[in-house]
RNA sequence: GCGGGGGUUGCCAAGCCCGGUCAAAGGCGCAGGGCUUAGGACCCUGUCUCUGAGGAGUUCGCGGGUUCGAAUCCCGCCUCCCGCACCA
């Protein structure tokens, strides 16, 4: 069994952890060239053509330019939709008075008059910015109203920020404005976590001039080169890169409140997490134990997937080495089929190897040197005594553990460098070892001994499936090797003659064999990487046992049932993700939670560890609490001890001080978490220690509440790596689309858990729109709203709309939100603008004032800085980042029910005329007279009757309906037109039974269709027309809700 | 292997939980028109097929089933993606 690492890598091994097969992954990193350009720092505005709009003269053309549903280019022209704006349409910005005076206190420039440069646009945000920063608008200390506490996990910085960090951050932020602005006080703080691996072995990449790095320092993340020179020390590339993603979500608008800052190697943080994880050790959570690493031989370090040459992960598989004796000596065969022990005719060595004897324990081994250099790493020390040539050992009678004598052979496939350079030969199951067994003894003196039962590949399957192969062809060795494996493994049973095993799957017995053989007959097992990975230092790594290493026992079964208890009083949303949650709490086990090199905080017990950094990262949403006081100078690092933390989180003991018994009001106050906003990539960790850890450290009633979790950001489908070349720096896309298009591209582009496929046209298509909106503010002024019919309409929607909004954003669907304020409400206004058009009315001024407020209002968690804009040029004082979140009114059904209906005659209309291709000329509507039939069938159908046969039942069955029995071909036409319409559709028909079509075809269809199309139009009732008022004979097809229509 | 999530009309992406609002939202792209000196931007219309009448036909990975009715429910299959630990 065997060998080449190649192979390895591309057949199911076993890993160590619980002994569970896992298939290893090879990993394409195509190399792709940077962006140039895309650098922060390096995008000129000004360049950007797509962003400049030329001024223009005439500021009205601008007015709101909703064109109707679907204007006909027969008639009018559509420029009374524009001037649906009417009387209140003017010159922007030219009157006097005090809210002139206003829109030039909001700060210089405004935006709106016609287009803007990029530069203007930047302008405009960064006068937001710094306007709330002045205000502290987002600064937030306990009172007396109702709380929020609004976290995301902290970034860390061993880069600048991307697009995808963006979205975690954004949906956070317009979470925590849209609480504020419904009269919460919004805790929203931000830290950064320092800890970690991976920043150092960047700045020893640095140190070395790993060009790689540079490249992408300089190139791809614009660092400035004498600032690189520095980060060959780690802390300054955390440094620069925390500052750097400070900045850019100070640019996006995020309603942060920064005097919490902190860094995860602030004294007071560090003072934090010693009692954070003292606490866990006291509860009996913490203990020792021996754990495999990656390690770099060379360097004497641990390695993870940074630390190695392409970034390949290291995995491990266990081998299991069986001795075989060999008179005084061992020989130790290394196998991943412990099972097929029983299958075992011969051992190989390599005739060309140099093999060596070693004391281990009271045992002689003979082994390799490479072998006997990664037994050192795992807790042996085999001591070298002799060597011994490979020829020594051919042809030995060597005795296996099961019974039996078995020569060693030669085989030039055995890799010193692979296992112990020791390989049992199982020539029934292994294709490498029936061809080699076959080469050297082509007479079957040694026959195969098939111990599993395989279907489909005989008595002996490896001769089997190497009948027709060429056997030196070692490439359809190992595809055969891997069939054939996966197929046994899988599918295979033992055969008689294998002890207490014979008749059980493979599948089943293996590691029930693999502990049989170490109880019995002493196996032993080894770790071996599972492929070849080498350490960026260019040597070989292996894999090293970790003695006493700290473990963090996520096993714990009650510690789990607790964890479970919390995760069932919170809420978690997407509501899909909640099983994940559970299904991770079920195999999470210990976890190494400290470890020996990194920025960090010390163990208190044990100074040589440092506590690993996910480990580091639970429950620091408390510690915002206390920040504040550490960065106001109110309280010393120095004397924030266990007692003080006990204090301030648990309420043990006396207030050490003043200012503890402050933090501990606040506290109370803050806790527990409200909201936690993370990525998906952080469930099964960060997330679920968050939870784990919360409920071990504190008491029920300030355990989390609710866990958010969002999809990552894909750049043109493929996830943005920097080995790909498809990073958008989050600064540079500030500087080129705004802020405010890039909060709203990235909300509306995908559900929560979805992974958002951003493109960047739709982020500058968001910009215009803005523009547009906030110009449209220019033009409203307060005043009247109109009281006719479309006005009540319009405002009736606004209504519906901020229903709909609230509850989604409740709910976290933010993008059906956003899409709801910057599409339906759109829409609403066209249909608004259009019924206006055809009355000949202007917009009331009052009502455009209204839907720009309300828009200004919906729109400002999701595009703060546009929002306050529009607050402002719409006069209002202060900001709309904390004015209040508006109140839906009342829903006026039964106008939304008649419009509804106006709007599917309009389309019949033009679906008739678009087919036909005629002008109209006159347009005649018959509305049918009576809705007898349609008005029983609709009740059937709420009823729950959607079948002829029962509504028919009902009707006969009912005295007053029973004449309605001789109309089956109309009560059909009926049903089929109800189970068309959607049940809120039917219900608000049910309601709306005294609905006069006829009336109100008069009333206003006559309007509409005459202002677009430039033609007569007449409405009848379907009944008793005379011929010459209905040619075509159409009137009698009129159905209820579907006027008989004809155009000439 | 274990666990999770997908496959929708050119692309992205809703809908699926709660079957008829679905030829299927919205965005992008594309086409025509408007506006513009022009381009860009913006606005309107169209964008599965057929249609001189509001209609019909064929679609939602594949194959079955349940139902008056299925993108939506059930069963089977194919296929893609992600996580599996000491790493943030």
């Amino acid at each position: 069994m065997r060998r080449h690492t190649r192979q390895l890598a591309r057949r199911p091994v076993h890993i160590i952890q619980h002994g569970r097969l896992r298939h290893t992954r090879g990993r394409i990193r195509p190399k792709v060239p940077h962006h140039a350009g895309q650098e922060a720092g390096q995008v000129r505005p000004h360049h950007n053509i797509l962003w400049h709009v030329p001024e223009r003269a005439g500021g009205p053309r601008h007015g709101i330019l909703y064109g109707g549903l679907a204007p006909r280019r027969h008639g009018h022209s559509q420029n009374h939709i524009r001037d649906a704006w009417g009387p209140g349409r003017r010159q922007p910005y030219v009157r006097a008075g005090r809210r002139e005076a206003h829109r030039h206190d909001a700060g210089g420039r405004r935006l709106g008059q016609g287009g803007h440069t990029m530069t203007e646009w930047r302008d405009m945000e960064e006068r937001w910015q710094k306007a709330w920063s002045e205000a502290r608008l987002f600064e937030s200390d306990p009172d007396s109203r109702p709380k929020k506490t609004i976290t995301v996990a902290y970034p860390y910085p061993n880069s600048p920020q991307h697009l995808g960090h963006g979205r975690t951050y954004t949906l956070a932020d317009i979470n925590a404005r849209f609480w504020r602005m419904r009269g919460y006080n919004v805790l929203f703080p931000m830290g950064f976590h320092y800890t970690g691996t991976p920043i150092l072995g960047m700045a020893r990449r640095v140190a070395g001039g790993d060009p790689e790095i540079m490249d992408g320092l300089l190139n791809i993340y614009g660092v400035p080169p004498d600032t690189v020179r520095g980060f060959a020390e780690p802390l300054n590339i955390a440094n620069y890169f925390s500052a750097e993603i400070e900045t850019g979500m100070k640019e996006m608008g995020y309603s942060i409140d920064w005097r919490r800052r902190f860094t995860t190697i602030h004294p007071a943080y560090q003072r934090f997490v010693e009692w954070q994880i003292e606490s866990l050790r006291r509860r009996r959570l913490i203990r020792r134990g021996s754990h495999p690493v990656g390690w770099c031989p060379q360097d004497g370090n641990p390695v993870s997937q940074h630390d190695t040459l392409g970034d390949v992960e290291p995995e491990f598989a266990e081998y299991t080495i069986v001795k075989f004796g060999w008179g005084r000596h061992i020989l130790p065969a290394a196998t991943l089929r412990p099972e097929t022990i029983f299958g075992v005719t011969n051992l190989w060595v390599n005739p060309d190897a140099q093999y060596g004897i070693w004391q281990v324990g009271r045992e002689r081994w003979i082994m390799t040197e490479e072998c006997a250099q990664k037994l050192a790493h795992q807790g042996r020390r085999p001591v070298h005594i002799g060597d011994i040539p490979a020829s020594d050992m051919l042809g030995a009678a060597a005795e296996s553990p099961v019974g039996g004598h078995i020569p060693v052979l030669p085989a030039g496939f055995v890799r010193p460098d692979t296992g112990t350079g020791i390989v049992m030969s199982v020539p029934a199951h292994a294709p490498f070892d029936h061809a080699a067994l076959r080469a050297i003894d082509p007479d079957g003196t040694i026959p195969s001994r098939p111990i599993i039962a395989v279907s489909g590949y005989g008595d002996d399957p490896a001769a089997q499936i190497c009948g027709g192969l060429d056997t030196s062809d070692e490439s359809a060795l190992e595809r055969a090797t891997e069939t054939l494996y996966s197929k046994e493994f899988h599918t295979g049973v033992m055969l008689e003659g294998c002890g207490p095993y014979s008749g059980r799957r493979v599948s089943e017995c293996k590691d029930d064999i693999r502990g049989w053989l170490a109880r019995k007959f002493g196996a032993r097992t080894m770790m071996e990487m599972a492929g070849e990975v080498r350490c960026r230092c260019g040597a070989r790594c292996i894999v090293k046992m970790l003695e006493k290493q700290w473990f963090l026992d996520y096993g714990d079964e009650s510690w789990k049932a607790s964890a479970r208890r919390c995760l069932d009083g919170m809420e978690v949303l997407p509501p899909e993700i909640r099983g994940e949650f559970h299904n991770i709490i079920g195999w999470l086990r210990e976890r190494a939670c400290a470890r020996q090199r990194g920025l960090g905080t010390r163990l208190p017990w044990d100074p040589d560890w440092i506590v690993e950094s996910l480990t580091d990262s639970t429950v620091y949403t408390a510690f915002y609490i206390l920040m504040k006081y550490v960065n106001a100078g109110a309280i010393q690092p120095d004397v924030m001890d266990w007692d003080l933390f006990e204090y301030v989180f648990l309420g043990r003991g006396e207030p050490p001080n003043p200012t503890a018994q402050e933090m501990r009001q606040e506290f109370l106050y803050y806790y527990p978490v409200d909201t936690r906003h993370s990525g998906r990539d952080l469930v099964p960790n960060h997330l679920t220690f968050f939870v784990m850890n919360h409920t071990a450290l504190f008491p029920e009633r300030h355990w989390p509440r609710q866990i958010v979790v969002n999809g990552s950001v894909l750049m043109d489908g493929k996830k943005m790596s920097k080995s790909m070349g498809n990073i958008i720096p989050l600064r540079g896309a500030i500087l080129r689309h705004g802020a405010d298009p890039i909060r709203l591209g990235i909300t509306i582009s995908a559900e929560l858990l979805q992974d958002a496929d951003v493109n960047l046209e739709s982020v500058s298509g968001m910009g215009t729109r803005l523009e547009r909106m906030i110009r449209e503010c220019g033009e409203a002024e307060p005043g009247e709203a109109g009281g006719e019919r479309e006005d009540a309409w319009m405002r009736s929607r606004i209504h519906w709309t901020v229903q709909a909004v609230t509850a989604n954003m409740e709910r976290m669907r933010m993008r059906e939100a956003l899409h709801d304020v910057m599409y339906g409400m759109e829409r609403d206004v066209q249909w608004y603008a259009r019924r206006l058009a055809a009355r000949g009315r202007a917009m009331p001024p009052g009502m455009a004032h209204m839907i720009c407020e309300m828009r200004a209002r919906l729109l400002a968690p999701f595009a703060p800085h546009t929002a306050e804009e529009m607050w402002h040029t719409l006069g209002n004082d202060g900001f709309v980042s904390v004015s209040e979140w508006p109140e839906a009114g009342n829903v006026d059904h039964s106008i939304v029910h008649d419009e509804d209906y106006l709007v599917s005659v309009l389309r019949d209309i033009s679906n008739i005329v678009r087919v036909s291709g005629i002008a109209p000329r006159r347009i005649r509507v018959y509305a049918a007279e009576s809705r007898e039939i349609y008005d029983t069938v609709l009740e059937c159908v709420a009823g729950g009757a959607a079948d002829m046969r029962s509504i028919m039942e009902i009707i006969s069955g009912d005295d007053s309906k029973r004449h309605l029995r001789v109309y089956p071909k109309e009560i059909a036409a009926c049903l089929k037109d109800i189970l068309s319409e959607s049940v809120t559709t039917r219900e608000a028909r049910l309601r709306h039974s005294t609905f006069d079509e006829r009336k109100l075809l008069e009333e206003h269809l006559r309007d509409v269709v005459r202002t677009e199309y430039d033609c007569t139009v007449s409405v009848y009732g379907s009944g008793g027309v005379p011929e010459s008022e209905d040619p075509k004979r159409k009137a009698r097809l009129a159905r209820a809700y579907h006027p008989a229509i004809y155009i000439e």
